[in-house]
DNA sequence: TGAAACAAGTTTGTAATACAAACTAGTTTT
DNA sequence: AAAACTAGTTTGTATTACAAACTTGTTTCA
């Protein structure tokens, strides 16, 4: 069999809710830290807020991570923490790119 | 200045038009052969004809790959070719990936 | 011969998406 | 107490991915 046909579905079969660049952004940023708050998180990204809200939304829906909400002082503060899902399907999304991507300087 | 800032600007800046997978796809048959057959294509990604055809569509719009029609006989035959450009996008992407990449088992 | 089935794509319609503007709820400043 | 700020969410919109339906032509069959 031809040795494209396997690449091909792995290109097809790739997590979307991973392969989106901001949600592998988050995700990304995520799982470098314990947890991660709502305006660092803005600003390292340049997302804006409304579209990190509906991307982090996203990522909760699919069990990627996790939202609490505290407050320091009186100021309302949201914090996200990846999930042991959203660790997998990273590593897991990873695993798919270096099985798909052609090594450095072939043609 | 933290390492992982340049990684997310990557990762934001990653080219849309070819990080569609099913685009993805597309290129990296082009890629490999002198030039593809529509029907060929659909048959190795399993895509539709209609998002097949609104695929190379944009893909040609982008400038990556060129359209040809002939007959095979008094059948019409579409085939398509990638072009530099997308030959270099392709490249300047998986480049982009690589940088992004943890090595493997990395935390 | 002409009707039905087939071939190769394209156009059209639709549901999902990414994104930012506008909004909400509360806090601090003036 | 009014104005300005903070932290996010909701809403509206333009784009998109996708397949169903259509188009144009060819071959088969009755």
């Amino acid at each position: 069999m031809s040795p494209l046909k396997p690449d091909l579905h792995a290109i097809l079969d790739l997590d979307r809710i991973v392969h989106e660049p901001a949600r592998l952004a988050i995700l990304t940023v995520l799982a470098a830290a314990e947890s991660v708050e709502f305006l660092f998180l803005q600003r390292i990204t340049g997302l804006s807020k409304g579209n990190l809200s509906s991307h982090t939304q996203k990522l909760e829906a699919a069990g990627f991570l996790e939202t609490l909400k505290a407050f320091r002082g009186r100021i309302p503060v949201t914090s996200f923490q990846i999930t042991e899902d959203g660790r997998a399907a990273l590593h897991a999304y990873h695993k798919q790119l270096r099985a798909l991507l052609p090594k450095e300087g072939q043609p």
